[in-house]
DNA sequence: TAGCACC
DNA sequence: GGTGCTAAGTCAACG
DNA sequence: CGTTGA
């Protein structure tokens, strides 16, 4: 008799609830072998270094069904059916007149059901629901073009820290898990995401600006052959960029992963994945967690940007 | 990334 | 045609 | 139409 879902499916306790697990061994990650079961495991096993991280954040989820090999779609609005004590966060549409009712994962009971429903990547927003105008972080996305490098890379990301040291701003660097780098700077949420993202372009100019040969600002994509772009609109109301701890749906199952400013050049941007991370973790701690503590202001920079109207 | 309004 | 902005499951079957 | 599963 052929098996059907509902004989497939296990009920465990996760946290606070009883969550449903269906298709445990289907294999998500192909070339490598990786099932389901291991992305339900790894964000498990994570989950007292990640939620803290994701706590009050509205969330757009990448969701993989089918395994990293077929599409996968984006969902922020949360679907009917899921479990009662799911949270959810409602934010009027800018185009519709109807609220969005994004997923808010604060609890492992959460995060375990996401993962099952094939929610391999995590993109969470840069401000918290209690304060969605203003954002926590601001955050310097370097990502390589075509035709650059990963040493190109560390190149722009140690010119991002010195540009901080003489800001005199705290930076946090995570390695994304694609190709490129994230430099996180917490800030007090009292800045808008225009003002936000005022600072960081006003950086990523001083950076070009000294660098022009390979940094580039460009929106186009082929403008930005052979340089680093410097993806300062990444901060925007709505947008969002891959959560640390965050799984990407591509071969290696590799994990976003905070690093000190002095591993630079021994890492390289995929070198955790989701059968790697926990051990690097227990061994480092949350690295991220000045993160969600720092509170700086950026007032004197910004008022610079302002003055200084570069372009 | 795709669709759409607007220039 | 280029630019800026926003959203982001879908479908079929069942009762 | 609400629910469920692929
Ligand atoms: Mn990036
Ligand atoms: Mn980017």
């Amino acid at each position: 008799m052929k098996k059907t879902a509902t004989e497939e499916a296990v009920v465990v306790r996760v946290g606070d609830h009883e969550v449903r697990l269906t298709h445990l061994d289907k294999v998500y990650w192909p070339e490598d072998g990786y099932t389901k079961r291991d992305l339900i495991e790894y964000y498990h096993s994570v989950s007292q270094y990640l939620l803290p991280h994701l706590k009050d954040r509205p969330l757009s989820l990448v969701r993989f069904p089918g395994g990293v090999s077929s599409d996968g779609f984006y969902q922020k609005d949360a679907p009917q059916g899921m479990p009662e004590w799911v949270r959810i966060a409602p934010v009027m549409s800018k185009e519709k007149e109807d609220y969005i009712n994004f997923i808010l994962c604060d609890t492992v009971s959460t995060l375990v059901w996401m993962a099952n429903g094939g929610a391999i990547e995590i993109n969470p927003w840069l401000s918290r629901y209690t304060n969605l105008d203003y954002p926590d972080f601001a955050v310097f996305d370097i990502d390589p073009s075509e035709g650059s490098t990963w040493e190109d890379v560390k190149i722009v990301v140690k010119m991002v820290k010195s540009l901080l040291d003489q800001w005199n701003l705290l930076g946090f660097p995570k390695v994304s898990g694609a190709t490129g780098v994230h430099v996180y700077v917490p800030v007090e949420p009292r800045y808008t995401y225009k003002e936000i993202q005022a600072f960081v372009k006003y950086g990523a100019q001083f950076i070009r600006d000294a660098y022009p040969e390979k940094v580039t600002l460009e929106r186009k994509v082929k403008d930005r052959f052979g340089k680093v772009y410097i993806d300062f609109p990444q901060n925007a109301r709505g947008q969002t960029i891959g959560s640390v701890y965050g799984v990407r749906a591509t071969r290696g199952a590799p994990v976003s992963m905070p690093i000190h400013w002095d591993e630079l050049d021994t890492v390289t941007p995929q070198a955790w994945n989701i059968t790697t991370a926990l051990s690097r973790l227990e061994r480092t701690g949350d690295l991220f967690l000045p993160v969600i503590s720092t509170k700086q202001n950026i007032d004197p920079v910004l008022k610079a940007a302002l003055a200084g109207q570069h372009n």
